[in-house]
DNA sequence: GTGAAAGCGCTAACAT
DNA sequence: ATGTTAGCGCTTTCAC
């Protein structure tokens, strides 16, 4: 059986309120009863039951994380590394991340997951978009909530996000500065926050640079922006106009499926036509050529929102205080000065 | 507050008692009874706190999840899919998992992670080769273990493999089959037992076909079978041997280092030389020509390990079980007849 | 500086 | 069929 503090208060010839206290390292306890209780602790591999502490200071030590299954799902390792990066972060704040995905489809008779039901997680880290009858079903519950990459209720939450505006003006200026005029932009799902940023940024350089917006030169899918709806929308880009030299992708998973379109039809990138993503979750040689795009620091987001989270658990705060993580841009091969 | 207990049965007008065994149904409960409780038990939206119950079963509900923090940190998401894969399940039975990453140099020195301390979980699931001292240590403790894609001490612990020796042989057979003799293999760390097998099921298919082994075709790298040592091997093997047509990679990672190397000296895959991977990691489009390979079945390592633990922990055994998972041959354009 | 004791929310053996 | 009660292992007043 496991040692528990009667074990050690017996072997050090204390009370378990003395053990307690040594635990916690209370000021006014002797150096000598401190160094006597040390000792049988270290003796009997003893450490407290998380059960028990968690039972009476009415806290878990663990974070909740939600996804939805779809997100968990993609397969560009996007939410998975900011998973990785709050649990790296967690790990140091001596916490643990309950990791758990929700119905893309969760609606207002879906039960709530169980570490919430059993008050089993003292925050909650939601990454991604998430339908909205859950976030109005967790809003009633009482711990510190943070969005990442997503943030509705912006008054009410806080939030980790990545500088999509800048990043839509980092790769529009670069293909500008890069001499081409004829700029499409791809997308979809453009009533996602971050999506529109990114067209925003898009729309600013255009503006700042002097150069005339054309909505042909703009195509946007209804639903998610995949592989498939990158591949239709550079067919339906191409079928419009013939001379375009350059595209910005709302992000790599569209701009693998539109240079999938371009190599089908004898594009060449970037000869022919440049072409630049964003998110950089396509791993730099797995396609050819490698694609240039916009980093963004999932590892970070996940990090800072666990960082954030661990601050409002030890000053049991709850804000709506916002990260914003800038962008970078990455110059690969599949765009070209002309 | 969050309802307790009591608050339930001061409003059902029963004792804690009763409430609990209603929470459990236990079968002497008068349907009257029953019903107040479970009727009080709605109104209040109770659920019992996972702490208290768990201070008294003297278990967690949760599982443990352990990585190196290389392997969590590839780019390939091979492991990320079986903690995926063990994810879904335990959400089927009611588990939660707790993920955490250990050195890849742990020693003995090094202490195991609080959830183990703390006894914050009831089994502990392993993926991927851990250090000896990791095993050694927590060896001591008692509960399930479950290593996942590695089984060392298998008299002791239960493991959730594939079969790696019929993998090496589909992959060599299917080379054979399309008319190749001069079979390369290409590995690393060759000490591992995943990797000796894939070998062993080449070496099984030569001699199935009656093809002669050749010590200057089989090329092994020191150390992690990585992209990288995939580029150098090819540059080793093209260097000795001029009249290869075709590459068994013992990875998918080797195998797109192997195809950068050849790229850049002008050896065109398939038609100079075939080569063929192992793990299905590369997602199917985003290199050229697509890679045939060996598919591991990921997801389902981590269903099938989770699944096994729960049936452990509900029936309180530990066992040394194996599970061994098929897999299949995926011909994609990597590959060609000659 | 240290100990006694109450109580966190629940389960389960024992009473009734 | 239901209630009483003794813990589970810990923290935290409050005495001494």
């Amino acid at each position: 059986m496991n040692p528990t503090i009667k074990d050690v208060a017996k072997m050090a010839n204390v009370s378990i309120a003395t053990v307690s206290l040594v635990v916690h390292n209370h000021k006014r306890i002797s150096q000598e009863t401190k160094d006597k209780v040390l000792n049988a602790i270290e003796q009997l591999n003893y450490h407290p039951s998380h059960s028990a502490r968690g039972l009476v200071r009415r806290n878990s030590g663990n974070v909740g994380f939600v996804l939805t299954d779809d997100h968990f799902l993609r397969t560009e390792p996007f939410y998975t590394h900011i998973f990785i990066g709050s649990e790296f972060e967690a790990h140091e704040n001596e916490l643990y991340v309950l990791l758990t995905t929700i119905n893309s489809d969760f609606n207002s008779s879906n039960k709530l997951p169980r570490f919430i039901l059993e008050r089993n997680i003292d925050g909650l880290i939601i990454a991604g978009k998430v339908p909205f009858p859950f976030i109005e079903q967790i809003s009633k519950y009482n711990f510190p909530i943070i969005f990442v990459d997503y943030s509705p209720c912006a008054k009410k939450y806080s939030g980790v996000l990545v500088d999509n505006i800048q990043g839509g003006e980092l790769a529009t200026e670069h293909l500008i500065k890069s001499g081409h005029e004829r700029i499409a932009f791809i997308g979809g799902d453009i009533e996602h926050p971050s999506i529109k940023d990114r067209l925003n940024g898009y729309k600013n350089s255009f503006e700042k640079f002097g150069l005339k917006l054309n909505d042909s030169l703009i195509e946007i899918e209804e639903d998610y922006p995949g592989r498939t709806n990158g591949y239709n929308a550079a067919e339906r880009l191409f079928t419009k106009n013939k001379d375009i030299t350059a595209i910005f992708s709302c992000n790599d998973a569209m701009a693998v499926g539109a240079m999938q379109y371009m190599k089908d039809n004898g594009i060449k990138i970037p000869d022919d036509c440049s072409i630049i993503g964003f998110d950089d979750v396509v791993s730099d040689n797995a396609i050819e050529p490698a694609l240039s795009t916009i980093r963004v620091p999932k590892m970070e987001m996940g990090t800072e929102a666990m960082k954030l989270m661990a601050h409002m658990i030890k000053n049991n705060l709850k804000d709506n205080r916002k990260v914003l993580l800038p962008v970078d841009l990455i110059i690969r091969e599949s765009t070209k000065r002309i």
